[in-house]
Order: C-alpha cells, then structure tokens, then sequence
DNA sequence: TCAACGATTTTCT
DNA sequence: GAAAATCGTTGAG
C-alpha cells in the first residue's frame, strides 16, 4: 500500500512536509521597502527552469541592499553599466559576477529608478537534486548545495546572460513562488556578511 | 593603461 | 584559520 502523498519528491528535508503555494509572487510584493522585501522572502520558493530541467528549494538566507546612500549596494557608485539592474523595475533579477568566478542573485525592489535589492544568500534544496548535485560536485551534504550566494546561483544554474533582468513574476526561467510565510520566531536578524562598509547595519535575515 | 578590490568558495595548514 | 583561485568594475594616472 502506497502512502497517501504518493507523488514521488526528491525532496530531502523537512520543508517537503510544509505546504508550499506554486503561485509566483505578485509585483506588489516586491514594491516595498527593501528591508520589508527581504524579510518576507524567508520562506518562499526559488525556482529555475533551464532546458527542461526544474529546480526548486526555499529561500533560508536573504540580505537588503538599500540603495545609493548604502555604502555596500552597489548602486552606491550611481548608475554604471554594471549598476543599471538595481534601477529597474521591482521583480526583477539583478545577476553580477564576483571574486572572477561566481554569479549572484538579487531581487529587485521599491520603485523602477530606486536602485534597491535583495540578495539572496541561502536556499533549502527542495526539488531537481539530482540537478543540484551535478552541477555542485564538491557539496559533501544536500543541505550544502545551495547554502550560499555563490553556491546557489552554481547549484540552481543561474548565470548573468541567461538571468540577469529577468521578470521574477511572469518569467518562465527564473521565478520565486509564495511558498509560505514564516512566524517572526522563526527568523533571526543579523548584520550583513562578506561586507567592508556599513558593516554593522542589521539588514540580514536568516530562518532559524 | 593599470592596479586594487570585491555582496565567495574551496582547499590546505 | 589562512590563502588561493580568478576577472569585471572602478577610479586614478
């Protein structure tokens, strides 16, 4: 006798028993404050499809980047050809290339011409691990797959040509669904990491 | 034209 | 815990 939730997962984790929503977030959602933005994404889930290939996992890791008075955004140099993503419209993806080898993902947020975003840092493999797995074949553990900005972008196949600017919201590639919410207990806000200026402004998020 | 550095990850000591 | 790998962006010359 099979078990009542008989659809085959190769989902891993605990998340796999929390009911997640597949609807992709709303453009609203991402036209708030950043801090707002980032805080509401913990919880939701990322998703990427490329060549026929799904990956899913929630988001556990987020960081805000406020804007052109934020010593650490990008957008505090003004607006570059490297900086031109973080000014367009909220629901986007802002994709840049660090240290010579890796890609990271931001969520655009506010107002089209207000360079804000989320960075996010961390996600939970939830679906497509034998993906992740292939694509990251130094991870000694699952939950180390996607535990990191750079991690995440290698594991879930997001790079600057494919994903940058990309519409989060109707896109067909690159897409963060509701998921669920998480309870603010669950949650813990910490200053950012990696980050030489404004290094004690509290604008981290992690779940649990 | 060039040197320094960075929203990182991995490996080595 | 330290250091290497590796390159686009930035700002100075």
């Amino acid at each position: 006798m099979r078990p009542r939730t008989s659809h085959h997962t190769d989902a891993a984790s605990p998340l796999e028993a929390r009911r997640l929503s597949l609807r992709a977030l709303p453009r609203r959602f991402y036209a708030r404050d950043t801090e707002l933005v980032a805080r509401d994404l913990i919880g939701r889930v990322l998703e990427c499809t490329r060549r026929g290939v799904r990956v899913r996992g929630v988001i556990t890791e987020t960081e805000a980047y406020l804007g052109e008075h934020d010593p650490a955004c990008h957008a505090a140099v003004g607006r570059t050809a490297r900086t031109a993503g973080l000014y367009g419209p909220p629901g986007t993806a802002y994709v840049y290339f660090i240290y010579g080898m890796y890609w990271c993902v931001n969520a655009v947020t506010r107002a089209e011409g207000l360079p804000s975003a989320v960075l996010i840092r961390g996600v939970q493999p939830l679906e497509g691990l034998p993906a992740m797995r292939r694509r990251r074949p130094h991870a000694r553990a699952d939950a180390d797959l996607a535990n990191g900005p750079g991690k995440l972008c290698l594991a879930f196949g997001i790079d600057g040509p494919a994903h940058h600017g990309a519409d989060l919201v109707r896109g067909a590639g690159l897409r963060i669904l509701a998921g669920a919410p998480v309870s603010d207990a669950a949650v813990t806000v910490t200053p950012r990491i990696g980050i030489s200026k404004a290094k004690d402004w509290p604008l981290r998020w992690v779940m649990g």
